[in-house]
DNA sequence: AACTATTGTCATTGA
DNA sequence: CCTCAATGACAATAG
């Protein structure tokens, strides 16, 4: 990560006059430019690719939960990581592209003398050449807006404050009125261990820049994403967003709206959760603040967030008018300014973004957590749905239509039971976000608290929903996660919501996740605690049976493969072992033959120096040497050796 | 259309 | 006898 460091630090240093020994807090969140942040940003994901590696490992210890042949093939591992270089590759060009650009950019400020800071030129010509050029870079907005403040949001402030006095009036009731998770939350995002990450942010901006950018960050996101730990820590986090819903955000955007009216409309739907969300609704949120808090009312949890940056991005008019030079603004917000998409509607590509499921996401946790008095399995279970919905939605083709599909499969059973579901197939949709928040809701939460939940690899089916959570991006591009999870995950939602929807079609009042997973007990005593008839009875018996087979078939299958896996080491050890002992006998035979050679020429030897009482030397065709079993070596005659060994005994020598 | 891989399910077996 | 896990076999499905 020193290279992470140098550039991050680097860049930043070299046009803040603050300077700090934390990269992350040298970043410049309204001072400088959103393109220093973008780049830090861009920075940060190469630094990510960069950990792809450790990405990988947990990604397959997620994935190993069930046994998939790729896991053990090392051919497919290989394209991946080569792939992954590739990646790297085109991250480091583009991030080396965005510093030409930031030099280009530079080039047109000029350092405040007052104040030290660098400002941006007056020329009027300025803020064409960044507004247009870095068109990548503006696609990152989201991200870096968010990402940059890696300082809290008071340092920002008073950055802020710093640099711009005239604003100083504003921005600290503006920022101080921010929540504090929300700083925390924005400033991991900075920091390359995923568990930092904040769901807020992931939810509302994070999750856009790699559907924006480029498939490569889209497919590097969805894997960082896909972290069991990472998914972990963002629940944890947008609990921690849930339960801190007391910042008095519609103060603050009241405040921020009408001191600016030339901005707010344009800015609000930018971060609007609701927006995408109620749409349909409420498509004119722009039209004046009133209504606009007016719909946020309900959405308070998820709001620091969406509002920090809302107010960073108000911010930056204000900036603009305090140094009346509107190419400050065009040099470093247009990209704000494209990303907006209601106000513009021309603008269809962003029109989408701000349908992106990410917006979508966060319009269903805020409606979900408008129910007061719920908090943790109600943030859990939007959790579930959002992504659920979101899922659907961002596959672009609609989200009904690929929920119908999934309904229609899950129709689709030829159970006797599923025979009244398919006599309304219209219910599917309309049936789906009530079964999910009936049952997937528990589901997930008894999930987390079950004994089952720890000893996760037979939960993979389960488990695939969650991981569908994590990344609502993936549906849509995911060509380049490994193991076929897209694939998976639809079947597993297709089994199911069959079980799902058998249940609800007997009105079982527990969940399939309960029914498997309860310990044999607790099981008991759930059903004993119900009164349940005979159908409902078999069903949850049938529910705990196939879903514990499901289970076992998966274990098994991973077993089985675990054994190819090693019968195939072993096949190759025992290769290994053979070639190696072949070696030894060729080898062992080669000295026994010199051994041998040695011994004739030995034996000659001695022999030769054989002679008798005559001083004759033994003929070599008439006597032979021979070596008893004690030792000694007797001479004796080859021919007639029968009377010979009678009438004379052999002499010893 | 045939083939393959994946996954879920059922039946059976043994602990 | 019941429960459960393991496993072979089959079917459904998607690519």
């Amino acid at each position: 990560m020193s290279r992470y460091t140098t550039m991050g630090c680097g860049s930043s240093t070299s046009l803040v006059y603050h300077s700090s020994d934390s990269w992350s807090c040298s970043i410049p969140v309204c001072s400088v430019a959103a393109g220093l942040q973008r780049l830090t940003a861009l920075t940060l994901f190469v630094c990510f690719f960069q950990d792809m590696d450790l990405i990988d490992i947990l990604w397959n210890q997620d994935i190993d939960l069930g046994a998939r042949r790729e896991v053990f093939d090392i051919n497919h591992r290989q394209k991946e990581h080569e792939l992954r270089k590739q990646l790297q590759l085109e991250e480091e060009k583009r991030l080396h592209l965005m510093r030409e650009q930031e030099k280009a950019l530079l080039a047109q400020l000029q350092l405040d003398e007052e104040t030290g800071e660098y400002i941006p030129r007056p020329p009027p010509n300025a803020p064409v050449e960044p507004a247009v050029t870095p068109l990548e870079v503006t696609q990152n907005v989201g991200f870096t807006q968010e990402t940059g403040g890696s300082m809290s949001f008071d340092e920002c402030l008073q950055l802020l404050a710093e640099t711009f006095p005239v604003e100083q009036n504003q921005s600290p009731s503006v920022c101080l009125d921010t929540p504090p998770v929300s700083v925390p939350a924005s400033s991991n995002m900075m920091s390359p261990e995923p568990t930092a990450l904040s769901p807020a942010a992931l939810s509302s901006g994070q999750l856009t820049p790699p559907q924006r950018v480029s498939p490569d960050l889209e497919e590097a996101w969805m894997e960082l994403l896909s972290l069991p730990e990472l998914q972990q820590c963002l629940n944890m986090q947008m609990e921690d967003t849930l339960q801190t819903t007391t910042y008095p955000l519609p103060t603050s955007a009241e405040t921020q709206t009408p001191s600016y009216p030339d901005y707010p409309p344009v800015q609000t739907p930018i971060f609007n959760p609701l927006t995408s969300i109620s749409d349909a609704k409420t498509n004119s949120l722009n039209v004046g603040p009133a209504e606009f808090m007016n719909t946020f009312d309900g959405s308070v949890p998820s709001m620091p967030l969406l509002d920090a940056f809302r107010q960073i991005k108000v911010d930056a008019p204000q900036l603009d008018t305090s140094f009346s030079g509107e190419d400050f603004g065009g040099v470093f917000y247009p990209p704000t300014e494209q990303e907006e998409c209601s106000s513009q509607p021309g603008q269809e590509e962003s029109k989408r973004m701000c349908d992106s499921p990410n917006k979508v996401a966060f319009a269903h946790m805020d409606l979900y957590s408008l129910s007061p008095g719920d908090s943790v399995n109600r943030s859990k279970q939007s959790l579930t749905a959002e992504h659920l919905d979101s899922d659907s939605g961002f596959s672009t083709n609609g989200s009904p239509n690929d929920r119908s599909v999934y309904g229609s499969g899950s129709f689709g059973c030829s159970d006797s039971e599923m025979d009244e579901m398919d006599q309304n197939p219209g219910s599917a949709e309309s049936d789906y976000s009530e079964m999910f928040s009936l049952n997937f809701e528990p589901e997930h939460f008894m999930a987390s608290n079950s004994v089952t939940e720890l000893s996760r690899p037979p939960q993979q089916p389960e488990k695939k929903p969650k991981q569908r959570e994590g990344d609502p991006a993936e549906e849509s591009g995911n060509e380049g996660t490994p193991f076929t999870k897209d694939k998976a995950k639809k079947r597993s939602d297709v089994r199911l919501t069959r079980d799902e929807q058998r249940a609800k079609t007997l009105n079982i009042p527990f969940t399939v996740d309960m029914i498997i997973n309860l310990p044999v007990d607790d099981f008991n005593e759930l059903m004993s605690k119900h009164q349940l008839n005979e159908a409902q009875l078999a069903l949850v018996r049938d529910i705990r049976r196939r879903g514990k087979n499901k289970v076992a078939a998966q274990n098994c299958r991973k077993r089985k493969m675990e054994n190819i896996v090693g019968l195939e080491g072993e096949l190759d050890s025992l290769k290994e072992e053979r070639d190696r002992l072949l070696n030894d006998k060729t080898k062992n035979m080669k000295n026994l033959k010199e051994m041998k050679k040695q011994l004739n020429s030995l034996y000659l030897e001695v022999f030769s120096m054989l002679r008798d009482e005559h001083g004759n030397s033994y003929s070599s065709s008439d006597y032979s040497l021979q070596q008893s079993t004690d030792g000694s070596v007797f001479l004796v005659p080859r021919i007639k050796k029968t009377f010979k060994s009678k009438e004379n005994h052999p002499s010893p020598l």
